[in-house]
RNA sequence: GGAGAGGUCGCAUAGUGGCCUAGUGCAGCGGUUUACUAAACCGCCAUAUCGCAAGAUAUCGUGGGUUCAAAUCCCACCCUCUCCGCCA
C-alpha cells in the first residue's frame, strides 16, 4: 500500500508506474473517495467539538443542543464509514512504485540478463530429462502420487526424499551461520497476512482457502514470516530482522492447467527455505541488503555447482507489491533453457504498511519497516537441475560434493 | 469440544459514566554532573486522521447499542492464556 499523501503529491509517478506494471487503476474514483472521506472527517469533527464543549456545560440547553447533534452525527459517521470503507478497498489495489533501476517493459522478454555462472552442462551422451532419470532409478513416484493425491501429487522417494532434506539442511544451516535466524514458519495464515504481503487481493485464485477454518495454505513462507511481527512497534537498532524460515508450500496454479504439467517442476505442493528481511526505511540500505540476499542465493547455487543467471525483471514481469525484483534462473538440461529457481523482492515499505509494522526510529520518528524476500531453496524444483545436470553416461548420478557427506553417498544408481 | 481468566500508549501497570485533555513506572531521546561509565537530578516522549498553521478530532481487542456524555454500562464477535477432554 503506499500512502495517499504520496499519492496526491505524486500523482504521475503514480500513474506512469502502474502503466508500466500493465495494471488498470481508476485513479478518479480513488481521488474523490479520498476528497469525500476528508469533507466527512472535516464535518465530523466540528460537530464533535461542539458536542464536547456543549456536554461540559451540563446545562438543558447543552443537553437538547447535544440531541441534536447525537442524530446530526449518525449520519454523518454512516456516510464516512462507508467512504472509508471504499477507500481502503481501493487502496489496495494500487500497485508499488519500482525503483529507477528498473527497466520498463511490458512483459518477460524486457527483462535483463545481469549476470550469467557457469555455462550450460555439455553432455558426450544424449541426456535424459529428470522424469526419465527419476524413473529408472526409483526416485519419484508420479503415478502413485496421483492416484492418492491428484494432479501434480508426488512422492519423493529414495535419494530423492533424502535429496530433499539434505538440501533443505544445508541451506538451513549455511544461512543461519550468516546470522540469519531459523524459522520453521506455520503453512496456515489468516486473510490479514496474504493482504499484508500483497498476495490479496490480486492472487486469491492462486491460494488455497479453507473457509470452514478461516485460513489459507501459503504459497511461501513471505506470507507469515513478514507477517511474524504485524501491528508490533520495533526498534531502529534491533533492525534490520533476518529470517531463513522453512515451509511447506501449496499453490493452486490456476490459470497454468496445461503448463509443465510432466515432472517436479511445477507443483501444488512444495517445500521451500525463504529468506526474509524486515530492515529500516533507508533505500539505499534496502538495496544493499537486496543484494545480500541475492548473494546468499547465488551462494547456494554456486556450492552446488549448478549453472545460473540472473535476471532483472522488467516493470512489466514484476508484481503488484515489488519495488525491485531479480528472478535467479538455474540451467535445465531436460528442458534445453533456465529455469527460474529462486525470486528476489524489494517491496519497500509497501508490506509493512498494509501489515502496520513499524519501528522506531533513533529520533523517536515512527516510520514503516522496509521488507525483503528471497528464495533460498525450493525443493523438488531444484532437485530438476541436479537430477538433470549431475547425470552420467551409465544413467548414474552424482551428488554435489556439499552434500555427500549428509547423504552419506556420492552417486545415485539402482 | 467444555470451563475459567484476560485484552489500556514501545513494555508493564492504574483506571466501575463527566475530575481521562488516559495517570504512574520502565525503556528511549536531550541535558546537568562526571577523567570515563554508572548513579542521581532536570526536561522531552503514544499513535492516527484532518489542517499551511494554530489546533481539532479520534483511538483503551473488533463491531453494534444505551447516554447530552462511555476505557468505564449492555449485546455480539475476535484473540490470548490456564485447566479438562480428544489427539500426531
Amino acid at each position: 500500500m503506499l500512502d495517499i499523501k504520496f499519492i496526491r503529491e505524486n500523482l504521475e509517478l503514480c500513474k506512469q508506474a502502474a502503466v508500466n506494471k500493465n495494471r488498470v487503476v481508476d485513479w478518479d474514483a480513488l481521488l474523490t473517495l479520498d476528497e469525500k472521506r476528508r469533507e466527512l472527517i472535516g464535518k465530523a469533527e466540528v460537530l464533535r467539538a461542539e458536542r464536547n464543549e456543549v456536554s461540559r456545560t451540563r446545562t438543558d440547553e447543552g443537553v437538547a443542543r447535544g440531541k441534536a447533534i447525537k442524530d446530526e452525527l449518525k449520519a454523518i459517521d454512516e456516510n464516512l464509514r462507508q467512504a472509508e470503507e471504499q477507500f481502503a478497498a481501493a487502496m489496495l489495489t494500487i500497485p508499488n512504485v519500482p525503483d529507477a533501476s528498473v527497466p520498463v517493459g511490458k512483459d518477460e522478454t524486457g527483462n535483463v540478463e545481469v549476470k550469467k555462472w557457469g555455462e550450460p552442462t555439455k553432455f558426450d551422451f544424449a541426456p535424459k530429462d529428470h522424469i526419465d532419470l527419476a524413473k529408472s532409478l526409483d526416485l519419484i513416484d508420479f503415478e502413485r502420487g496421483a492416484k492418492v493425491g491428484g494432479s501434480r501429487a508426488y512422492f519423493l522417494k529414495n535419494e530423492a526424499a533424502q535429496l530433499e532434506v539434505a538440501l533443505m539442511f544445508y541451506t538451513l544451516m549455511k544461512l543461519s551461520g550468516k546470522g540469519y535466524t531459523p524459522l520453521i514458519a506455520p503453512s496456515l495464515a489468516k486473510e490479514f497476512a496474504f493482504f499484508g504481503v500483497g498476495q490479496f487481493p490480486w492472487g486469491r485464485e492462486e491460494v488455497y482457502a479453507l473457509p470452514k477454518d478461516d485460513v489459507y495454505l501459503s504459497g511461501t513462507a513471505e506470507v507469515p514470516v513478514t507477517a511474524y511481527y504485524s501491528d508490533e512497534m520495533l526498534s531502529e537498532k534491533d533492525l534490520p530482522k533476518k529470517f531463513v524460515a522453512f515451509s511447506p508450500c501449496f499453490r493452486r496454479e490456476a490459470g497454468s492447467y496445461g503448463k509443465d504439467t510432466r515432472g517436479v517442476y511445477r507443483l501444488h505442493q512444495f517445500n521451500k527455505i525463504e529468506q526474509v528481511i524486515i530492515s529500516t526505511a533507508e533505500t539505499n540500505n534496502s538495496l544493499t541488503l537486496h543484494e545480500e540476499l541475492l548473494a546468499n542465493s547465488e551462494g547456494i547455487l554456486q556450492d552446488l555447482k549448478l549453472p545460473y543467471r540472473v535476471l532483472l525483471m522488467c516493470t512489466g514481469d514484476m508484481g503488484e507489491p515489488q519495488v525491485k525484483k531479480y528472478d535467479i534462473e538455474t540451467w535445465m538440461p531436460g528442458r534445453n533453457a533456465y529455469g527460474e529457481t529462486m525470486s528476489d523482492s524489494f517491496m519497500g515499505d509497501f508490506q509493512a504498511r498494509r501489515l502496520k509494522l513499524r519501528y522506531k526510529a533513533k529520533d523517536g520518528a515512527v516510520k514503516f519497516c522496509h521488507t525483503l524476500n528471497n528464495t533460498a531453496v525450493a525443493s523438488p524444483r531444484i532437485l530438476v537441475a541436479i537430477l538433470e545436470n549431475y547425470q552420467q553416461a551409465d544413467g548414474t548420478i552424482l551428488i554435489p560434493d556439499v552434500l555427500r557427506p549428509l547423504m552419506g553417498k556420492n552417486v545415485i544408481s539402482r
